[in-house]
DNA sequence: CGAAGTCATGAGAACGATTCTCACGCGGCG
DNA sequence: CGCCGCGTGAGAATCGTTCTCATGACTTCG
């Protein structure tokens, strides 16, 4: 039942491979059409969603409402700090916070307990550009 | 300077109040609207996002990405485990967490560093009415 | 009190990210 | 060749949210 490899969803993985920080589906979109690769929106739009079931790619929400898609070096449950301004991303663990989140939502009685953990802010890069 | 209170203000704060839990623009437009208070979809949109930037509710995003409003106990940075089913929300300290999430962004050479950490699940009752 | 100025309201249009629709293309298989 | 299942993509549709703008309410000042 894999999905179909074709070059389009190849073409997505591809940019994905080559971008190391968060970018969004039309980002990526706009990456490809500048490559040359003639891939449709709703492709990248569907490519992505396949690959974020399969868990081979990372999804979180920008402030914005927008979603941001990265291919992260390790596929266990980890977590990130992004740069709000570039996307540059940083893969954290946070063994300790694992355990509270749990331990706090089991404490109040919950079930199927989920936890939204990302640290935002802006990297080095960014601010030396912008200020000084 | 403080924003003229008016009667559809005042509604939709009252709302907020008698509400435990995080609603929608769209819930709270429609708890008005049910008990005969007439205010404009527009104008809660505009009372909540006054509110959020005085701090007078918390504002945080559902996992289909609309934002849900909140008037909490405290005034101070806090977190919430809430039930993605029904609202229930229970605020949360995390003195831990916040070290450590100033801790690992600071290490990384970030600036203007913010988190989200938010933890949902099923509370009780919830699981209790819906299977047994 | 009354006029002018300021801010709030609300109906509907506009927005923007995402999803859906559907006609079409592609490749495998018999 | 004809059939089948699925991927594609252009554009329409969705949906929460914001914007526009004509109107109304409240404040201030004469
Ligand atoms: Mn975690
Ligand atoms: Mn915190
Ligand atoms: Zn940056
Ligand atoms: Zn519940």
């Amino acid at each position: 039942m894999a999905a179909r490899m074709t070059r389009q969803r190849a073409a997505v993985v591809e940019a994905l491979d080559e971008l190391a920080d968060f970018r969004s589906a039309q980002q990526l979109h706009e990456t490809l059409r500048a490559r040359g690769e003639s891939v449709g929106l709703a492709t990248v739009y569907r490519a992505l969603q396949a690959l974020a079931e399969a868990s081979e790619v990372d999804v979180l929400r920008a402030e914005d409402g927008e979603s941001l898609y990265r291919r992260c070096a390790r596929r266990e449950h980890h977590h990130h700090l992004v740069c709000r301004h570039c996307g540059r991303t940083v893969e954290i663990d946070g063994p300790t916070v694992e355990s509270w989140a749990s331990k706090v939502a089991a404490a109040q009685g919950f079930d199927d307990i989920e936890h939204t953990i990302e640290l935002w802010g802006t990297c080095a890069d960014c601010r030396a550009s912008s200020k000084g």
